[in-house]
DNA sequence: GCTGGAA
DNA sequence: TTCCAGCAACGCAGA
DNA sequence: TCTGCG
């Protein structure tokens, strides 16, 4: 495999340099990778840099060499399957980092059981009339309120950053439950705390009924839908990356792309993996109970 | 970033 | 042999 | 069915 366009300017505005993302992704393998093992991946692809043009991509071409392991999967509706690439060692992540790839996208479940999610993420998106530092302040808002009605339902979420302007919540899945039931347990929650809020919160997917509304956006509960893991690369103009945070950490941050691939390394030596409950074992102290008629149906 | 057909 | 146009996703919800 | 959205 050959590494090229070394010197190609990715970040501009920061000074990046493609051989920069790919030392990033190779250092930071050892806490990506248990995030991205045995889930179907599409790729967010700027091969022209973040200021180029864009692209997703799950189908994986003929021209992906025989080594990078894939998994087909039947599209939803369509008569035709969806090669996805998977990831399992840096060896594929760098061949997809390569390909100018600077977001990894990952699906809810594994592929050995890809109907019953092993993670559940929650978006957390500001509203695009603040900027900035507002948009995060009222994120993090946000994210206490979901927290906190999380707790009263026995659940104990975990935080990130986004890299972009929000940020995610996080909270393993034991596996016993679908999508749609996933769904359904999410959607009381949010309506619990959209009531205690409605001024500040909303799961309105049109944004201009939002307002100046956080968007609490659990559509991302789906089959074939994907979330952004801990650890990748985002494209925006500092080179951020999505980082999990302590839940009393967030108040030191000035903006959801705090971290970026200049200080993430040293960063997670002192921490170690804030999201390590969320990679590869299902299970955890949290027990998400399904609508009891559903669950004796399964 | 890669490929296939045109130049 | 070089050049370059075409291509690289898709599910959900609400109207 | 079409559009907005992520
Ligand atoms: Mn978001
Ligand atoms: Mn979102």
């Amino acid at each position: 495999m050959t590494l090229t366009h070394l010197e190609r300017v990715y970040f501009p505005q920061v000074g990046i340099v493609k051989a920069e993302v790919l030392q990033y992704y190779l250092e930071v393998a050892p806490y990506l990778i248990p995030h991205l093992r045995d889930r179907p991946l599409s790729l967010e692809r700027y091969p022209e840099g973040v200021e180029g043009p864009s692209f997703y991509q799950k189908d994986a071409p003929t021209y992906f060499p025989d080594w990078l392991r894939v998994t087909s999967i039947a599209a939803a509706h369509r008569a035709k399957t969806v090669r996805h690439p998977l990831v399992d060692d840096s060896g594929g992540l760098l061949y997809l980092v390569n390909l100018g790839t600077l977001t990894l996208h990952t699906t809810l479940a594994r592929i050995d059981d890809l109907d019953h999610p092993d993670i559940l993420v929650l978006d957390i998106d500001p509203p695009a009339v603040l900027s900035g530092a507002d948009a995060f302040r009222r994120s993090i808002e946000a994210a206490r309120l979901l927290r906190d009605e999380m707790r009263a339902a026995g659940l104990d979420p975990l935080v990130k950053t986004s890299g972009k302007r929000g940020l995610h919540l996080g909270l393993p899945l034991d596996r016993r439950l679908t999508y749609a039931q996933v769904r359904e347990v999410l959607g009381e929650i949010l309506a619990a705390v959209i009531a205690r809020a409605p001024d500040r919160l909303t799961r309105e997917a049109r944004k201009e009924r939002r307002g100046d509304r956080v968007y609490l956006d659990a559509l991302r509960m789906a089959p074939g839908a994907t979330v952004v893991p801990p650890y990748v690369v985002r494209a925006t103009d500092n080179a951020a990356v999505s980082m999990p945070v302590e839940w009393d950490e967030l108040d030191t941050l000035e903006h959801a792309g705090a971290f970026t691939i200049r200080d993430a390394l040293p960063r997670l030596e002192r921490t170690g993996d804030l999201w390590a409950s969320l990679a590869g074992a299902a299970g955890s102290g949290n027990r998400m109970e399904g609508d009891s008629q559903e669950l004796d149906s399964e």
